[in-house]
DNA sequence: TGACCCCCTAGCCAAATGGACAGGTGGCGG
DNA sequence: CCGCCACCTGTCCATTTGGCTAGGGGGTCA
């Protein structure tokens, strides 16, 4: 069934790039269409292989272990926390230098893509955007050390690495917790009775939740937090 | 003149499908990567073949137009406004009913599956959860007429034709535009300033969403508004 | 041990919001 | 023509919020 995991193929010799080398991919998603789609994609390029596919952030980091490719692709997105994608991209940048990162995102979050920069990906696509041979230039690219912004990921960047300096610190298990009674319109007091704490001390989550996602209105906050994919 | 296309076909008799006739789909995504695992997974099934890719509401009709075909398969968020997906499976159920339609959704939303329900769609599937032989099947099914739910699916319809009876109304443009300014943090006063309209004016179309989506505090709206995709 | 972070709490005040009333206008289709 | 609907406006009042200052307790790690 899985036959793509067998996959492997012992006449590439990694390491030294030659003209005849292959190109070997790491695709991470939950999306079984996206993964066949991407592969049945990439495979065109006569030069690139799929050798590994992973649909969890635990099979992503075993795959990169064991095959150390030349790209890992990857929808940050494949659990409920879009969080521990960052942190996997911080373990692959600096256990496995070799391996570019390309995220492929299903929306644009400026939060997650400055995070995603920050953390050593060197290429960031939307799949809603993305044509079909940019996919290809784009591994290409990145595997040569290249920066591959998609539409619209450009001005973000710009604008979140202006303003929100050195900030787009992550939200505390509290805080998220908050947020998400917020988001079901639930009220301050009603959320301090559910959380078995003072409403004083929702508001001060609030407070701390609104200046790290740069926001000033509890519906801001939410929003924020649900285009981050937190809720 | 349209039911010609379907009664025509001599191979197919009373629900029971010669082995010779392949089931027609049409595929509509706005994701090429979607599209292109689409194919390769429903035509591993020998008996199916995609005869169409459409990447907009106008090219989905159109496509359905020219092919008739036996199953439209569409992630009904093809451009900004859901909505306007919802009117497609309207008009596909109406003019072309032996078109059955299969809906592949990025993500679960209460109302979006009621709504498409209402309106003729007889599966509803999710594409982080179904898996690749799920597809092949519930494209079967639903060509048989049955009505097919994917994970967690079921158990919304039960709840959401059970509370919000007969409601589910869609939001008016003036009120999409308030709740998005609400979404960007924005007081009434400010919406208000922005739209050319006065505060009364604001909270009056934010009491009608709040109605409309069942929700009480503005937080809740931007909530309920943003995962049903309307932002 | 001290620095740091997360978590918790208090009070104050201006502003915003939610919810309810009670209306007026214009377009469109039966 | 009338009804329906989207749209617009107003007033009133209780409640919630945003924003601020000013703390204490407990954990971890260098």
């Amino acid at each position: 069934m899985s036959n793509m995991d067998t996959d492997v193929r012992p006449d590439i010799t990694l390491g030294r790039r030659s003209p005849m080398a292959k190109t070997r991919i790491v695709v991470a998603d939950r999306n079984v269409i996206t993964r066949v789609g991407l592969r049945s994609i990439l495979e065109r390029n006569t030069g690139m292989a799929v050798v590994a596919e992973a649909t969890s952030y635990e099979a992503a980091l075993d795959a990169v272990d064991e095959h150390g490719p030349d790209v890992l692709i990857i929808d940050l997105d494949l659990g409920d926390d879009t969080t521990r994608g960052l942190k996997l991209c911080e373990e692959v940048t600096e256990r496995y230098p070799a391996t570019k990162i390309l995220v492929l995102a299903q929306k644009l979050s400026e939060m997650i893509v400055v995070e995603a920069l920050r953390r050593g990906v060197t290429g960031y696509l939307c799949k809603d955007d993305v044509k079909a041979d940019e996919l290809g230039k784009g591994v290409r690219s990145v595997q040569d050390g290249e920066t591959v912004l998609g539409k619209g990921v450009g001005s973000m960047v710009a604008r979140g690495l202006g303003s929100t300096r050195g900030a787009a610190e992550h939200l505390t298990d509290r805080e998220l917790e908050v947020i998400r009674a917020v988001a079901a319109g639930l009220s301050n007091k009603q959320i301090a009775h559910q959380a078995f704490i003072s409403e004083s001390t929702v508001k001060f989550h609030l407070q701390n939740a609104s200046r790290k996602l740069n926001a000033h209105r509890r519906a801001e906050i939410v929003h924020r937090a649900s285009a981050a994919g937190l809720l």
